[in-house]
DNA sequence: GTTTTATATGAACATTTGTTCATATACCAT
DNA sequence: ATGGTATATGAACAAATGTTCATATAAAAC
C-alpha cells in the first residue's frame, strides 16, 4: 500500500551497527587522522569516510567537531594520569633516584605506545576552546608536578643538585618527549636501550 | 565619453603600495597568524585583510598557500644555519665543552626571538609537499649534524661522556627547544638565567 | 509478533575555501 | 607630458566545509 517510498539502497540504520562499536571506532579514527594532518586539516567527512559512515552519524557521538578533538585530549591526559598512578607504587618507598627512574622509564614507554595522542595533546591546544583548554592544561600541570616532586624529594635529600626545580621538571619532560619524534621501532636501538640511554642522561643531568 | 565605468571608490593599485614593503608583511602576518592558529586553520582572506588588501594580491607575491608556508619554513632554517656559521667561529679554536656552552647559549637566545618561525618548522611539517618537506628536512639535519660534531669532538677528547651522540643531539635539541613552550619574557626568570640553567643541565648531561 | 528505541542515511543549508582574471590605477623612466 | 610596468581591486568559480533534519531501518524489549 504504499507506493511511494520505493527504497533503492539502505538507507537507514545498517546491520550490525552498535554505539558500543561505532563510538570508539570515530574517536580512533579521528585521533589517527588528526595526529597525521592536524585537526583543522581533517574534515568531518574524511572522518565519517575513513569509519565507513555518513558524516551525519559523527552526530551521534558528538555535539560538534571541537568536543571530539578535546575529548581525545582529555581521555589521553586521564589515561596518563592513571597509568602514572598505578606505576608509581612500584618506588613509592624508594628514594628520588629510584622514582627518577621509573617515571623517565614509564614516560618514554608509555607515550611511544601512543604517539598520535601524544602529538594531539602537544600541538592541538590551540584549537580548544577556552573552558577545554584549562581542563586539559590542569591535568597537564598534574602530571608536570608528579616529576617536580621527585626532584623537590630528591634535592632535600641531597641526591639531586638541581637550581630550579620547575625548570627542570620542564627540560626534563621535553627531552623525553622529544623520543617521539624520531625514534620508530624496528630501527637501530630498542625501546629498551632507548629508556636507558635517556635514563643516563636524565640521572647525570640533575645530578651534582 | 566612457558612460560605463563609474568608479565609485578605488579598485586598482593603491597609493604606496610596493612590492619590497607588501612581500614581507605578508609574510610577516603570515608567520604570525600560522603560529598561532595553523595553517590548515588559516585562510588567505585572514591573511590578506591583517596585510590591509585583497585576497587576490597575495597571488602576486606567492603562487599558492603552500608555498608561502614552505618559504617561511625554509627562510627560517636558513636564518638558524647562517646565523650559527656566524656565531660558531667564536668558539672555533676552543675545547667541545666551550664550543657546547656556545651552542646551548645560541640556541636559546636565538629561537627565543623567534617563537613563530620555530613553532611553524617543527609544527607544519606534515603540511609540506614532499618536495618541499626534503628541503627542510636536510637544513634541519644539518644544523644538527652541527650539535652532533661538538659531542663527537667532547667524546674523543675525553671531556665528554655519551653512549650514543645522535640520540644525545635529539635528546639535547628537544630539551632546549623545550624554553619555547614556557618561557615569557618579564617572568620569573631572565633570559640570561634561563640560558644558564639549561647549560648546567645539558653540561652535566653529556659529561662523566 | 508488536512496539519502542537506537542507529544510520542522504539530502539540504549557508558559509567558507583557494585560486583566477579582467581591469584599474599608481609609480617610474623617458 | 607620455607611455610602460608594477601593484592592487573586486567579482567570479567550483569545491569543500560543519551541521541539521526528516526519515528509514535494525535491534532490543515486551
Amino acid at each position: 500500500m504504499n507506493i511511494c517510498s520505493y527504497t533503492i539502497g539502505g538507507m537507514a540504520r545498517t546491520q550490525g551497527s552498535h554505539s558500543d562499536i561505532t563510538g570508539p571506532r570515530i574517536r580512533a579514527v579521528a585521533l589517527q587522522l588528526f595526529a597525521q594532518h592536524g585537526f583543522a586539516a581533517v574534515s568531518m567527512r574524511q572522518i565519517a569516510k575513513e569509519v565507513g559512515v555518513q558524516a551525519g552519524a559523527l552526530y551521534n557521538y558528538t555535539p560538534d567537531k571541537q568536543s571530539l578533538l578535546s575529548t581525545l585530549m582529555e581521555e589521553h591526559m586521564r589515561d596518563v594520569l592513571a597509568a602514572w598512578q598505578a606505576r608509581r607504587v612500584e618506588t613509592a618507598e624508594a628514594g628520588a633516584q629510584a622514582q627518577l627512574e621509573n617515571f623517565t622509564r614509564f614516560h618514554i614507554r608509555f607515550h611511544m605506545e601512543r604517539p598520535d595522542a601524544v602529538f594531539i595533546a602537544y600541538m592541538e591546544l590551540r584549537n580548544l576552546s577556552e573552558d577545554n583548554f584549562m581542563t586539559v592544561e590542569v591535568l597537564r600541570r598534574s602530571y608536570e608536578t608528579e616529576l617536580q616532586r621527585i626532584l623537590d624529594e630528591g634535592v632535600a635529600s641531597g641526591v639531586f643538585t638541581v637550581r630550579d626545580t620547575k625548570v627542570a621538571t620542564l627540560a626534563v619532560i621535553a627531552m623525553l618527549n622529544g623520543v617521539m619524534t624520531w625514534y620508530r621501532s624496528g630501527g637501530r636501538l630498542s625501546l629498551e636501550e632507548v629508556e636507558t640511554a635517556y635514563w643516563d642522561m636524565v640521572r647525570k643531568a640533575v645530578s651534582g
